[in-house]
RNA sequence: UGGGGUGUCGCCAAGCGGCAAGGCACCAGGUUUUGAUCCUGGCAUUCGGAGGUUCGAAUCCUCCCACCCCAGCCA
């Protein structure tokens, strides 16, 4: 509709089926599990849904697929939603849940009981996994097979009512227990939990599996395309064989797309949730988190997730995208929208020795190098000052392009300044430097003639604020932390958070709102933490440094 | 070894019989009061391999190879 051309397979599927009139307006959704966060691939799932019903004018359904009582939560429930509408996307409306449909799926397992189609199965777990054969050799029908419709009714009956433990009887569907495809030997369609469901309580004692449901729950909503991932692609015959036992009208059709993985990243939920609560990190939402409530909290904008996962596309191919693509949308997204700030991380003082004692020199500079729309914040100028440690030598080799012993360096929006003497400890250590300002050097170079060889950030030592930065890195230190059978904790970044107490900011920072991002220049970008921040005491989480390029060269000259 | 998939530059990805898009990364220059940004240029005679069909193949056919998924009463 909107589009002309289709930007990868599933739009290519969406636009024929319209054009044919197979569909009348696209339908897909967005089928979560409350059972963990949602993570980066989650993301590309919800792009993808979403993008889909965006762009042909049709809906996203978001559903909570929880057919298994025992793993889910609330907490889950509401963090998904948050996270979804954070991302930026607005579902079809009310959230659905999967169970919600519970009787309708238990009258249709009825329905195929009375057909002969499905009959309930006295083989426990061990027995059961016995007779489904294997990858090569056929399966064993089960001995229960052949009981009666009206057996196997007041059976199913029994079972909802509660009469048989756990793991004593399932529910299965009579298919074909020589299949090739595993999951057409006759699948189980309901098991006994008798644990109390955070939305149904104590309803029910029999919950349906993912296959019986997931494609019912997209038939009763209307779904007309179900994407999904590729694991799933064995499933289909099965979906589809629901869809046609079963006295459904609506067709939905599922299709499959590969699922995401970055590099030097895990994303199972049980590997994140192994991670949460062996305290690796500080919760779901830790900022080294591949969780979209992490990658929130470090600073990631929803606009650079969205690009992200534009860039990578939406194929059926499976392999690893480098992470380097995320952080080069964030950079990207962050270069263009964050207003510039100066923080200094590793403090030396600067004593401007021909600069008044009292003097206070209130300079006005743009938030940003080309978005004169951002407007201007005030940097007070006073004697005494702060620099990074790093940005001084005592001497340096030409490519240095900092403050060295006797030379010249622009302190950036302010003067150039030139060095005299470096102060130490007694062991020996430079704890202060000495310098001058060049006389009328804002805006303007050096009158006779010698420029600086660069330029540096600084802070007012009496004007700055002090503040807490967290300075993350990868969370992993190896490119596929849990390829294999590698034990993804042995390598887990030991450097992934560096915390500096006493870092110096400009005092136009204190005003900074949580969660907004700024790019302190020189250093990297970074966000104002969304629970710790405040006025009082400041605390900015880097979410991605600038490229360096002279850092990737080995800092040649240091 | 059964079934289902996938193989195009280091990574992602267009291409659908007419003679290899683009992005990331990387390299080399230029601009620059951020060693950032920005700009310019470079980066697959070759499409997993081998045959075949064709005037012509990454695109069609055959065989082979590699990798991923499936034996939860998880999703």
């Amino acid at each position: 509709m909107e589009k002309t051309s289709a930007s990868n397979f599933l739009e290519t599927i969406v636009a024929d089926d319209l054009a044919a009139g197979r569909v009348e307006t696209v339908v897909t959704r967005f089928p979560p599990e409350p059972n963990g966060y949602l993570h980066i691939g989650h993301a590309k799932s919800i792009c993808v849904n979403f993008g889909l019903a965006e762009t042909f004018g049709g809906r996203c359904n978001l559903r909570f697929d929880d057919t298994n009582p025992e793993k889910e939560s609330q907490e889950y429930i509401d963090s998904i939603q948050a996270d979804v509408r954070w991302l930026g996307f607005r579902w079809d409306g009310e959230v659905r849940f999967a169970s919600a449909y519970f009787q309708q799926l238990y009258d249709w397992a009825v329905y195929l009981v009375e057909q002969g189609h499905a009959y309930v199965c006295d083989l426990n777990a061990q027995q059961a996994r016995e007779y489904r054969g294997t990858l090569t050799e056929a399966g064993k029908n089960s001995p229960y097979r052949d009981r009666s419709v009206a057996e196997n009714l007041d059976l199913l009956a029994r079972m909802k009512a509660g009469e048989f433990a756990e793991g004593e009887k399932v529910l299965r569907a009579r298919i074909d227990m020589a299949s090739p495809n595993m999951n057409m030997r006759d699948p189980i369609l309901y098991r006994i939990r008798k644990v109390a469901h955070h939305q149904t309580g104590t309803d029910w004692v029999i919950y349906p599996t993912y296959d019986f449901a997931h494609g019912q729950e997209d038939a009763i909503e209307g779904v007309t395309h179900s994407v999904c991932t590729l694991e799933f692609e064995d499933h289909r015959p099965l979906y589809d064989w629901f869809i046609e036992h079963l006295p459904i009208a609506a067709r939905p059709r599922q299709y499959e797309f590969g699922r995401l993985n970055p590099s030097y990243t895990v994303t199972s939920k049980r590997k994140l949730k192994q991670l949460v609560d062996d305290a690796v990190v500080s919760g779901w939402d830790d900022p080294r988190m591949p969780t979209v409530a992490g990658m929130r909290r470090r600073g990631y904008t929803p606009a650079a997730i969205r690009k992200f996962c534009q860039m990578i596309g939406t194929t059926r191919s499976d392999g690893v995208v480098d992470v380097a693509m995320l952080e080069f949308a964030i950079r990207e997204d962050l270069n263009e929208n964050a207003p510039r700030a100066m923080c200094v991380l590793n403090p030396l003082k600067v004593v401007l020795t021909n600069y008044p004692d009292s003097q206070v020199e209130d300079l006005v500079a743009a938030r940003h190098p080309s978005r004169p729309d951002l407007g201007e914040r005030v940097l007070p100028f006073t004697r005494e000052l702060y620099i990074d440690a790093d940005d001084f030598r005592e001497e340096a080799n030409k490519k240095y392009k900092r403050l060295v012993l006797g030379k010249r360096v622009r302190l950036r929006n302010a003067y150039v300044i030139e060095a005299h003497e470096a102060v130490k400890d007694s062991a020996g250590k430079v704890v202060e430097v000495h310098a001058s300002i060049i006389p009328d050097t804002i805006g303007n170079d050096p009158a006779d003639g010698v420029k600086p060889k660069g330029v540096i950030q600084w802070v007012s030592a009496s004007r700055g604020r002090q503040a807490t930065v967290r300075l993350y890195d990868r969370l992993f230190d190896h490119e596929a932390p849990d390829k294999g059978d590698r034990d993804f904790l042995q390598h887990v970044n030991p450097d992934s958070l560096r915390v500096v107490e006493r870092a110096w900011i400009e005092p136009s920072l204190v005003q900074a709102l949580p969660e907004q991002g700024f790019q302190f220049e020189r250093e990297g970008y970074f966000v104002a933490d969304r629970y710790d921040h405040s006025e009082e005491s400041p605390v900015f989480n880097r979410t991605i440094g600038l490229r360096d390029s002279w850092a990737e060269q080995g800092g040649e000259g240091q």
